[in-house]
DNA sequence: TTGAAAGCGATACCAC
DNA sequence: GTGGTATCGCTTTCAA
């Protein structure tokens, strides 16, 4: 006995010819210019269609279409009409929980607005990142959000100016034509110090990685400044470590065996990845949060929300980012907004407190 | 003084045309035809592109092409030969880390396979599901890999089913003409129970949700049978408490509360949120790990992994849910596959062990 | 209200 | 190797 196929399988007749614009015309006795009013027409308030068709004849193409099983072929729509209603979301790493967080919120009011999102990861490679700018912008996508590669930022703005409305999120790059919705470090890095700071605590330390990415150092920038403001400036220390790998860890456990000598009384983890392998060195030293030492982590991890109050860390705002970027993105795309507000920043957010039975709040400082 | 618009921005004179096939045959005084060969040949393996074109010719309209910022237009290409080289994959909450590695690793291999994956969100809303159904499809993608929503599983077959092949993943709807890649939920239950009995455990417990999902009734069923097949039928006492309400937390306290009276040993906890209920209980309740209770909890937590032994976990094959449901895909899309094949079943894993300096390793049982 | 016909930008086919 | 041209399915004038 033969296999059977999938094809056979789901096409008895071998062949489920797609039923176009024309079948439905000719089925129902009208010309293709009907048709395409009909099916392009929204209803208006009062639940009629609103274009210039007879409703009865609007009905009978609405039910032969529906009767054959109409779908229209978006590629020939947009070939035609230059316009797709989508977007492209291009983040560096989908599996991020940063951007899988920033992408809901992005769709959710995107659909709202009538567009559709579409998303794709170039997971860090400038190469698939430039591969997937150009099948999105052959997608006729009317506009694009992107999250640049890290490293390779400068040489992307080229890849990047495509001639379509461009909103950059996350990382930044240069070229004035982009749209920006960047979150300021700087004052991420001071809010994290200055809690340390107004906590009582003077003896505060940092530990950062090696590679000079913007984001970082940015943050570095807001808790130097913010120790120097209180006085505290020769207890500045940035410990700086590799960028993931197993050194990182070890590093990062003799940071703190040497911190308890010096008397260290606190830490800002600029990152989530920095805060666990702060937690394995607390309990590779067997010490405790927060008798031996406090910590503003940064960042989301179950690990902060696991004892009340949550320990103190701070957020981007991710619904933010997501909606500020679509609606900038669709301003640009309608040509109606100016240069000036082309730069958005955000400001992140220091989630502290919680106590049983009690939600986190946030602070500002 | 007037506003600057975006457009006259990046567009100094306003209209950057389009670059068409077209143009590059002119400018390179060859004819379409041959412009079309050049754009679509792949590198043979001498570095030379494989097409029936005259090298010469060839690098010249590589050239041309470049020096015009030539970019193919999809939606006319897609139109013309029904073909796209894009799969869509539609999951039910794109912010859920169990997706975004799926669709990570999904993208890796579709990208080495020539394909591009264009993600999107149905938010476990069946009418979002609908609409992106109908937008991809009209993107004229070749395949479907589609989540289905929470709920509406028997009410999705007809919306899914299009006439272009589709792989369900995570969820089950009915329809023969379906790839289906999902995971053995019986199995993890199975595993995560046995698992303690080999440590020498009798009296273990589970707490699930009331909601009757298949993922969480397979779990309680495989808890149950090992538990009867390990002679512990009399200590089967699977606790269901609220979906995500505020009492599933307090109820888990007096769930743990009660416990700790009836002599209980161990909890299979069989999801993420359920284990996080379960810490917080520990934690109001004032007891540890292992020392009250012993856990098997499920998915990915930094906080399995936060002290070594890691607290052992079940998880997901994600890279393989993500590889195995695009290489279904596309034997489907290439018609080579025979019905037996379309219905993969996956094994889930438990992560065990794991010491200072050590990698936790996965085990079965 | 309705319809005929001109393309959108590529590929496919066939002839040279 | 190379080039001419019909065509994919739709939107969009423009005229009736």
């Amino acid at each position: 006995m033969d296999k059977i196929t999938y094809n056979e399988l789901t096409n008895p007749q071998s062949t489920m010819k797609k039923v176009t614009i024309r079948d439905v015309a000719r089925e129902a006795g009208v010309s293709v210019t009907l048709v395409s009013f009909v099916m392009n027409a929204k209803m208006g308030k009062d639940g009629r269609l609103d274009c210039p068709v007879n409703p009865n004849t609007a009905a009978r193409v609405l039910d032969v279409a529906k009767r054959l099983g109409y779908r229209r072929n978006n590629a020939a729509a947009s070939l035609r009409s230059g316009k797709s209603h989508s977007i492209a979301v291009i983040v560096s790493d989908i599996a991020n929980p940063f951007f899988a967080e920033i992408c809901r919120n992005l769709e959710n009011i995107a659909y709202e607005a009538g567009y559709t999102a579409i998303f794709a990861s170039s997971e860090e490679s400038p190469r698939k990142l430039e591969h997937l700018v150009e099948t999105m912008v052959g997608f006729n996508v009317e506009g694009l959000i992107v999250a640049p590669c890290l490293g390779s930022e400068n040489a992307l703005s080229r890849v990047l100016n495509v001639g379509i409305p461009t909103v950059l999120i996350d990382r930044d790059v240069p070229g004035h034509e982009f749209g920006r919705v960047l979150v300021d470090n700087v004052d991420a890095g001071t809010m994290a110090t200055k809690y340390l700071v107004h906590q009582g605590f003077g003896k505060i330390e940092m530990i950062s990685y090696k590679l000079g990415v913007t984001s970082l150092t940015d943050r570095e920038y807001g808790y130097s400044k913010s120790m120097e403001e209180a006085g505290l400036k020769d207890d500045i220390r940035i410990h700086r470590i590799d960028y993931e790998t197993e050194a990182a860890r070890k590093d990062t456990i003799e940071i703190f065996r040497d911190a308890l000598k010096r008397g260290t009384e606190a830490f800002v983890l600029p990152t989530k990845k920095l805060a666990m392998y702060g937690f394995n060195a607390l309990n590779v030293l067997g010490l405790n949060l927060p008798k031996d030492f406090s910590f503003v982590c940064f960042d989301e991890s179950d690990i902060y929300d696991l004892k009340k109050p949550v320990i103190p860390h701070v957020v981007q705002p991710l619904a933010e980012i997501g909606t500020k970027s679509f609606t900038l993105l669709q301003q640009m795309i309608e040509e109606k907004v100016s240069e000036d507000e082309m730069n958005i920043s955000l400001k992140s957010k220091l989630v502290l407190g919680g106590h049983f039975g009690g939600d986190p709040i946030e602070a500002s400082f």
